[in-house]
DNA sequence: TTTTAAAAGGGGAAAAACCCCCTTAATTTT
DNA sequence: AAAATTAAGGGGGTTTTTCCCCTTTTAAAA
């Protein structure tokens, strides 16, 4: 029976060397190849190698993390399946590789016979999935609890929202019917509050916070 | 032993009284409502009724909709549980009544057996998510195909990913080893390819196509 | 080997963004 | 009624961004 191929990708040599042996001995899996970040693993895809079914992923790893190397996977390589090894547990980072397109996700201090079945699950179903996951994705939708440590004031968010677009300062103002001056005010006291040094901060607390909605 | 109070909610009177006999079978379970849609389900809580710990609640309805009723149940009485029984399968659907609030999905062709044990699962453990309902979620997170129609060349998508952060050009020079002059240029090309007018703009495309995840 | 195309860098100027500190009027709190 | 807060507006400055048009270097194609 063919064995199906698997990379590991962890910058914690022990760990990968530790994981190598362990997987080696599932029955119905072969490791090819351990790499140590995620740099290495596109220059390995850039050169013409073997292909892995499989890549078993960590995530926080130097020069390109798990999160950008599953990203680049999914773009260049979308048949290979990434399976999440990490030690955070920390929903921003689930999500984070989930949306980068893992198919699954394991804490690194999970029994063996579990990491060997999520391998089974991945290559029959393409995906495993634990109750754990599935939670965090579900509250990601319920937004609900997620409270703003800030409490912006009507016109503030009115303003933000129109800083998350191509108009100027000048053009803010006359749509919020506002003098300019007034509108530098507004954009001082949320780069304040939000944290924010340019209109980019801005934008990208307004997306991630879901006040506007791309 | 206490049973757990239920309210049933379904236009369809035939369907909705034979899951009244069926639900009050069970043995931990008691039937205290059937209502005909959204809109009666909405007027029972206005009224100081008798308050069920579990809702099954249908979807397509007049007047008042399942997606809609489930949402203000979540705003007004956030610990009752929706239990959503449909007979759409459709994602668009499914997204929708959880992103409502709801803590289950059933379709109506199920075996009581199983509706039973949702009822159950989703009393003890507060939600009941079947597999399918969790590939529908990943799906909606791993939209994957849309591919943009332009081709950003590597050393452009790395400058993209550096505007999405407050750093000046400057700053984005000295990280890709650049002339801030040689950054300007990136900057033009990738306003004429992307039809940016400003940074904003470039920002608001990386983040759209998911070339920066926030 | 010439031609072409892409990548990298530049000058100069106008516009926009950013910064700090300040005023006035209205509203809310105390 | 006095004090504090908030909304709106401003002066005058520096820095960054945007724009247009141009040169050199490198790599690829014909």
């Amino acid at each position: 029976m063919k064995k199906t191929n698997i990379i590991i990708v962890d910058d914690h040599l022990l760990f990968s060397q530790a994981l190598n042996g362990l997987v080696s001995n599932f029955e119905e899996f072969n490791v090819i190849k351990v790499l140590n970040n995620g740099k290495e693993l596109i220059d390995y895809f850039s050169e013409k190698n073997q292909f892995p079914e499989i890549v078993l992923m960590d995530i926080q790893m130097p020069f390109v993390t798990g999160i950008e190397a599953t990203q680049w996977l999914k773009e260049n390589h979308p048949a290979i399946k990434v399976l999440a090894l990490s030690m955070e547990c920390d929903e921003d980072t689930i999500l984070k590789m989930l949306r980068a397109g893992a198919k699954g996700y394991l804490l690194k201090d999970i029994h063996p016979d579990i990491l060997h079945h999520a391998l089974k699950e991945v290559h029959k179903n393409g995906f495993y999935y634990t109750e754990n996951i599935t939670n965090t994705l579900l509250n990601s939708i319920n937004v609900q609890e997620k409270k703003p440590a800030v409490h912006l004031k009507e016109r503030e968010l009115e303003f933000l929202k129109l800083a998350c677009t191509e108009k100027t300062y000048k053009e803010i103002a006359d749509d919020m019917f506002l003098s300019p001056k007034t509108i530098e005010n507004y954009r001082e006291i949320l780069f304040d509050k939000l944290g924010a040094k340019t209109r980019i901060g801005l934008v990208l607390y307004a997306i991630k916070e879901k006040i506007v909605i791309l």
